[in-house]
DNA sequence: AGTGAGATGGCCT
DNA sequence: GGCCATCTCACTA
């Protein structure tokens, strides 16, 4: 079943975990691709130093950081990558939820392909052709290029890892924050 | 295994 | 002009 809209309206550090083990579709060239999420990082909006929306910053990048939950954020990251996050919570509250791995599934047109990366934001999103084009897309329909369904995997809540997030160390304290989820033991998450 | 630099461009002040 | 929510490759050892 597609997660609704309303999935994405709850606390932001709760969607980053309830995401792991959630698959997500992508309808970017055609075929549809399934993957599972494996990794996730929380940014919580106006208080946290790391996010884009800090002090409730608005900038033309940021401007689907401020639509209500359910719909992506991309971005483009050092010049050559993009970063796929779903947004969460309303306008009031810009957070969101930064995908940081994939696990591809059975029915993934590239399965036997050897040394498929999706491990790591900008792997992820060159593979699946995620660009800017699919930015303030909704994920709530099936239609979308981007939804995202629950096929009733479960993650134990001991299976889940928090850690600190990767490359915010300019953040101060929030550095340290334990934002980053992921799944114990999956190979397809960015780093150990 | 661990460190460091380069690629590369839009965004922000 | 400087800074990135990254990745790969080359280098040390």
């Amino acid at each position: 079943m597609i997660l609704p809209q309303e999935f994405y309206f709850n606390d932001t550090t709760s969607v980053a975990k309830s995401l792991l083990g959630k698959v997500l579709h992508i309808q970017t060239t055609g075929q549809e691709f399934r993957a599972r999420i494996v990794e996730t990082e929380a940014y919580l909006g106006v208080i946290d130093p790391a996010c884009h929306t800090f002090g409730n910053k608005k900038t033309p990048r940021t401007k689907s950081m401020y639509m209500d939950g359910g719909h992506s954020y991309v971005y483009m990251i050092y010049g050559m990558y993009f970063c796929l996050n779903f947004v969460t919570r309303t306008s009031e509250h810009p957070e969101a939820v930064l995908i940081r791995g994939l696990e591809p599934l059975p029915s993934d047109p590239d399965i036997k392909k050897k040394n498929i990366k999706t491990n790591g934001p900008g792997k992820l999103c060159k593979h699946y052709h995620i660009t800017k084009a699919l930015d303030g897309v909704c994920l709530w329909k099936k239609k979308s290029p981007l939804f995202v369904s629950d096929d009733n995997f479960k993650v134990s809540a001991k299976n889940i890892i928090a850690r600190p997030r990767i490359g915010v160390d300019y953040a101060g304290e929030a550095a340290a924050w334990p934002l980053r989820f992921y799944i114990a033991d999956n190979v397809y998450v960015s780093k150990k």
